[in-house]
DNA sequence: TATTGTTATACTCTATAACTATA
DNA sequence: TATAGTTATAGAGTATAACAATA
């Protein structure tokens, strides 16, 4: 077996770069961990949702999106409060500081998404977004199994 | 921005994925890291080599092949010699235990790779193969340039 | 009794650099 | 002065579960 030509291993290699590539504008440029970032993303021109929305939303826990809520929230970009209709709950929403600067970062880590697939042709864009699909799939198939 | 269809997202939770199916093999059943796999997979059918060719080999740097090595020899998988060429250098290879591990996980991980894969077409192998490497290599650009 | 969200804790990983021995 | 490899240390990320409040 060749290390180079495993699957596992060369698709561990790729996402560790991009996400490197990716993370140094919201990490580097405005002090957001990978966790802060998607849940400002999945805050963003949604209202008012809870916190278990945004669960649903980032595969991340309950716990991830509890401490990025309270991150962000010290960092005046989001406003809990109280749910009305569930005592447990809170309503989360972006503030204006927090629209603010998510419409700043998308642009920039766009910009960096299309850099990253320019080398690609349309349908292989294509074959790629419906590879991801299809791998996925079947690797939450065996993590289930075991 | 939807965050499902940004591709730095959808790429680090498939690879996640992945990761975690793939680990599930080395770790569960063999108590290896994703690190002491990476080395004995480069060390296999190497003969004597040095922990700075591990390290070419695995995108691994030189701490965590020399703890990966420590922790490989103290399960009497690999033996280490003094490099008669170079006093500071080792030559690492892997002991009868540590082929015979290797020899048991390859299938197994290979069956997962091939399960992982097998809803695409030989077309589309070629294609997601190609654009892994276009990608990584964008993504390396990106990084550098900061 | 179950669920929402927070807190605690321990563990693993990662990043940086200091360090030893040799070249 | 540079290189091979080891060790130290701190920080970040991850996993598990206990917990308070409410349903």
């Amino acid at each position: 077996m060749e290390l180079e030509k495993f699957f596992p291993y060369r698709l561990a290699v790729l996402a560790e770069q991009v996400s490197l590539a990716t993370a140094q504008v919201y990490r580097e440029r405005f002090s957001l961990s990978r966790d802060d970032w998607r849940v400002l993303a999945a805050l963003a021109d949604q209202g008012e949702v809870r916190a278990a929305d945004v669960k649903d939303r980032t595969t991340l826990d309950k716990m991830q999106v509890s401490r990025a809520l309270a991150r962000l929230e010290a960092a005046g970009l989001v406003a809990r409060a109280a749910d009305p209709d569930d005592g447990r709950a809170w309503r989360v929403r972006l503030l204006p500081a927090g629209t603010a600067l998510y419409r700043k970062i998308v642009p920039m880590v766009q910009a960096r998404e299309d850099y990253l697939l320019s080398d690609l042709t349309p349908q292989e864009l294509e074959v790629l977004a419906g590879a991801i699909d299809k791998v996925e799939a079947r690797a939450r198939q065996l993590t289930r199994q075991g």
